[in-house]
RNA sequence: GCCGGGAUGGCGAAAUGGUAGACGCAGGGGACUUAAAAUCCUCAGCCCCUAGACAGGGCGUACGGGUUCAAGUCCCGUUCCCGGCACCA
């Protein structure tokens, strides 16, 4: 290979240091400033649309600026990716590798409470930071797509996806009980509750019942699971996404009340099982429950209602917890035997799953098993392994699938052939049918919130047209004089976008339930044609920006598109994504959910955005523990950056091992990549030798070529890395270094250490950049060594190493093994039983 | 409990079924230096034999079995660790 610089040599750009007297330190701080600089000013990372080339989009999972600043976990993704995508512009890829940020969000929120500080001020703050700190690593990416989900000019976008969905009927308004904490004035995740208390401050959190703006992801959860098995995503991903979905499948089957009191529908995934249900539970919401109980009952079911009603769905989705419920005193008849079975009601149904309505099955059911024995209820066997019944009475619930028995009839069958026989006669007889059920529930979309995107919906109002002004109106609605029509949502038209947030310094909650932008009277309250709307005052939750902002990334500055149909169709999909773990389900499965909506919309021409997804491993703290501020382990990337430079954090954050690989930090570590870049740039020293290298050198070179090319390829960061150090400890040794090694070598580190390869490369008196130069390409014939050491086995023990020229044939390698000294000590006196020989491999005997 | 991923020197790790520990960190010895840092050279899995070195031998990839001429790698079982989910009928 032969590379000479091709382009850029106007480009005003400091002279290469030049040697000094004595030793000639690598000076890490001018040189990766020299270079940042360069590339920025020069945009030579800048993606443009080239029809015809072949494009790779290489994504890294955007951050959410916090406060804090960049910690060593971000830059892990993110150096991974730079690296593979200035391989892949080497290698003649068109690369699209942009950055951005992530930042609505509750933490600039409670910020602006305790400070007064607008949220927007914070937030550019933070990402000012970051982007100080992200460049200060020179990472590789096109400054001119950055995206801010808080930018107007973004989120008018995000605001206008919403409104495909509304159009669509995916997004709507329900009822729903949230976790609302009147102490802190808002409502809570179901994850900053805990027994009943919020996480901070451990004030009472109650379910109530809120106007909330729902979006169906339901009505995508089957292509949704059946999307997954065609992505190149880790199977862990995969199983959570699939878990998550919850498809099961079973039957519907009507249960008559007795008194003709009506029907109890059930979900059972077992409607072989029916037989032995012997009681039935209804959920503590179950809207009939009111109308089965019996007068006796009724006491004593209102108060476990009140009970259920006062606990997190967390704690009562919490297993293993003791049983309660409650006997109704209504009894139903069991369909395919007409027995009389109670009707209870126990907090482990879950009114929002199925009907709300189990039949129970204590025999093959755990937790049907646990209740049956608390309460004391009957349990019957009606699936047994080997189709004979139980010889005693049963300890455990027996789960599996296996023969039926006591199911008259079907007594014989097994599971799969009962269910599909008893689904099928209770179609005929009209009291079931097959069904199949979710446990993927319907996603909440508002929050009560100022920082996030307005929902771009506002609402007709009854009884405001005296009103002369917003506060006029206000009063109007709090006196119940006016009310605003939640059931006659209109869509702000999308012309009319972004609808901007107001500015405001109110942030503080109230404790009603009401999000801050209520209090924007003049925001939200506006007239039309004479007459007063209100506005939506519920925000998106964070989940929204980051629904699409890899499509954004394609085309950031156009104001009639989300982006461009011809950039569109050209960079997706993405071909790498690359992020943590953490994101596995909620980011990821929303993030399909969009795309596949706007796949629908025929706004993009697949129907899923990420092809192949790679998790970073967690980098844990020196002390094995979760980096946390708590523990007092966490690594300020700025620091390492000032000691021991970009290049040496990046390549030893690709050192500690494979990508995906939860690994610990170890400061020491950069001592060793420093010291490699360091001893790099001594070799450079050498006096650089025109001649073409051979022999010993010619082969290093194509082995090292071939061994970075493929490493890189596969994301082998670490191995790639190693086998540069390897190398270089054999380049050292020679006197001279031949130039084609020299530039050889600088365009495999370039991605790696992209700093020091641009010097080399400009110490070697090329133009910039290095960047622009091809990746070389090896002869596979120089891979290989002439002379091999092979081993030999005795026994299956290695007693002895032959040195052979690649190609000595069998009979050859076995006559020099049986002369080997090393071989004969363990031969001598015995008989060879066996001789296995594999030609440029090994030699194996077997004595006895 | 279920799902996914792991377990290799003092540490991070490497190894198409074919010489376990490449590459690095930390460490020992040496050179340079007034000294230190930096740099360079060099040693190094554990154990036995040995005055020491060479040579040699034994044991070693969580544990127990198995397949094979040959197992870190393949198969069966077990333990422990990490991540996720967890009363979804």
């Amino acid at each position: 290979m032969r590379c000479f610089g091709t382009a850029m040599t106007s480009a005003p750009i400091a002279p290469a240091a030049e040697p000094q007297e004595g030793r000639n330190r690598y000076d890490f701080a001018a040189v990766e400033a020299k270079w940042q600089q360069y590339w920025l000013t020069h945009k030579t990372f800048r993606a443009e649309l080239t029809p015809g080339k072949p494009k790779a989009y290489v994504l890294d999972m955007f951050p959410y600026p916090s406060g804090a600043g960049l910690h060593v976990g971000h830059p892990e993704g993110y150096t991974a990716t730079d690296i593979y995508c200035r391989f892949l512009r080497a290698r003649g890829v068109n690369v699209l590798h942009p950055m951005g940020w992530d930042a609505f969000g509750l933490p600039a929120e409670q910020y602006a409470i305790q400070t007064g500080t607008h949220p927007a001020v914070t937030t550019q703050q933070n990402i000012a930071t970051f982007r100080r700190q992200i460049q200060a690593l020179g990472f590789s990416y096109d400054w001119d797509r950055e995206v801010d989900t808080t930018d107007p000019h973004y989120y008018r976008w995000t605001q206008w996806i919403f409104l495909q969905l509304f159009e669509k009927g995916l997004a709507s308004q329900a009822e729903i009980a949230v976790n609302w904490c009147p102490a802190l004035g808002t409502v809570l995740a179901n994850e900053e509750v805990s027994d009943g208390k919020s996480e901070r401050g451990g004030h009472p959190v109650i379910r109530k019942p809120m106007r909330q703006w729902m979006l169906k992801i339901t009505a995508y959860g089957e292509r949704l699971l059946e999307g997954v098995e065609r992505l190149d995503w880790p199977e862990g991903i995969k199983a959570m996404q699939r878990n998550w979905i919850g498809k099961s499948e079973g039957a519907e089957v009507d249960f008559d009340i007795e008194n003709d009191l009506g029907k109890l529908r059930v979900f059972t995934t077992r409607p072989d099982t029916l037989f032995g249900a012997t009681y039935m539970v209804v959920a503590p919401e179950h809207p009939l429950l009111g109308q089965l109980v019996t007068p006796e009952q009724k006491d004593a079911v209102e108060a476990y209602v009140l009970a259920a009603a006062r606990q997190s769905e967390r704690d009562r989705t919490d297993a293993g917890r003791p049983k309660t419920g409650v006997a109704t005193g209504r009894s139903a008849i069991n369909p395919v035997n007409g027995q009389r079975i109670p009707i209870w009601v126990a907090d482990y149904v879950l009114g929002g799953y199925g009907t709300g309505t189990i039949m129970a099955v204590p025999a093959h059911d755990e937790r049907d098993f646990a209740f049956a024995k608390t309460f004391g209820l009957p349990i019957v066997q009606v699936v047994s392994a080997d189709g004979k019944p139980f010889e005693s009475a049963q300890s455990a619930a027996f789960t599996e699938e296996g023969v039926a028995i006591h199911s008259s009839k079907f007594d014989g069958l097994t599971t799969a052939a009962f269910k599909k026989a008893i689904t099928e006669q209770l179609v005929a007889e009209g009291r079931g049918e097959a069904r199949v059920n979710y446990k993927l529930r319907d996603w909440v979309f508002s929050r009560q919130r100022y920082w996030g995107e307005p929902i771009p919906i506002y609402y007709p109002m009854d009884g405001a047209q005296a009103a002369s002004s917003p506060e006029a109106v206000e009063a109007a609605v709090r006196s119940a004089s006016a009310r605003i029509r939640y059931d006659q949502p209109i869509a702000v038209l999308a012309s009319e976008l972004p609808l901007l947030l107001p500015e405001t310094t109110d942030f503080q909650p109230t404790g009603d339930a009401e999000p801050p932008l209520s209090r924007c009277l003049g925001w939200r309250y506006f007239q039309k044609d004479g007459k007063w709307f209100a506005r939506e005052t519920n925000t998106m939750p964070q989940w929204a920006g980051s629904c699409w902002y890899y499509l954004r990334y394609l085309d950031p500055r156009n104001d009639q598109a989300p982006a461009s149909k011809e950039a569109i169709d050209y960079w997706l999909p993405v071909d790498l994504y690359v992020g943590g773990a953490e994101h596995a389900v909620l980011h990821l499965l929303y993030a399909r959910f969009w795309h596949k909506v706007l796949f629908d919309c025929g706004v993009v021409p697949t129907d899923e955005p990420f092809q192949r997804l790679v998790n970073q491993g967690m980098i844990l703290g020196e002390d094995n523990e979760k980096m946390s501020k708590s523990r007092g382990n966490v690594v300020n990337p700025d620091v390492m950056l000032k000691e021991f430079g970009a290049d040496a954090f990046r390549l030893y954050e690709m050192f500690m091992g494979p990508l995906e690989q939860v690994k610990p930090w170890a400061t020491a570590g950069l001592h060793g990549t420093k010291r490699f870049l360091q001893r790099v740039w001594t070799l450079f020293d050498k006096p650089i030798s025109e001649a073409a290298p051979e022999g010993d050198t010619l082969r290093l070179l194509h082995k090292l070529i071939q061994k970075v090319t493929d490493d890189t390829q596969n994301l082998r960061m670490n191995t790639a890395i190693a086998a540069m150090m390897g190398a270089l400890n054999e380049l050292v040794r020679l006197e001279t270094l031949p130039r084609q090694v020299a530039e050889t070598f600088a365009v495999l580190l370039a991605p790696y250490a992209a700093h020091l390869a641009e010097e080399l490369w400009q110490k070697l008196g090329h133009g910039p950049s290095v960047s622009r130069v091809p990746w070389p390409s090896y002869d596979p014939a120089l891979c290989i060594d002439d002379f091999l050491e092979l081993p030999v086995q005795v026994n299956g023990k290695m007693r002895g190493k032959l040195m052979v020229a690649r190609g000595t044939p069998a009979a050859e390698l076995e006559a020099l093994a049986l002369a080997d000294a090393g071989v004969l000590r363990h031969t001598e006196g015995k008989t060879i039983r066996k001789v296995i020989v594999v030609p440029d491999r090994m030699v194996s005997l077997v004595v006895s």
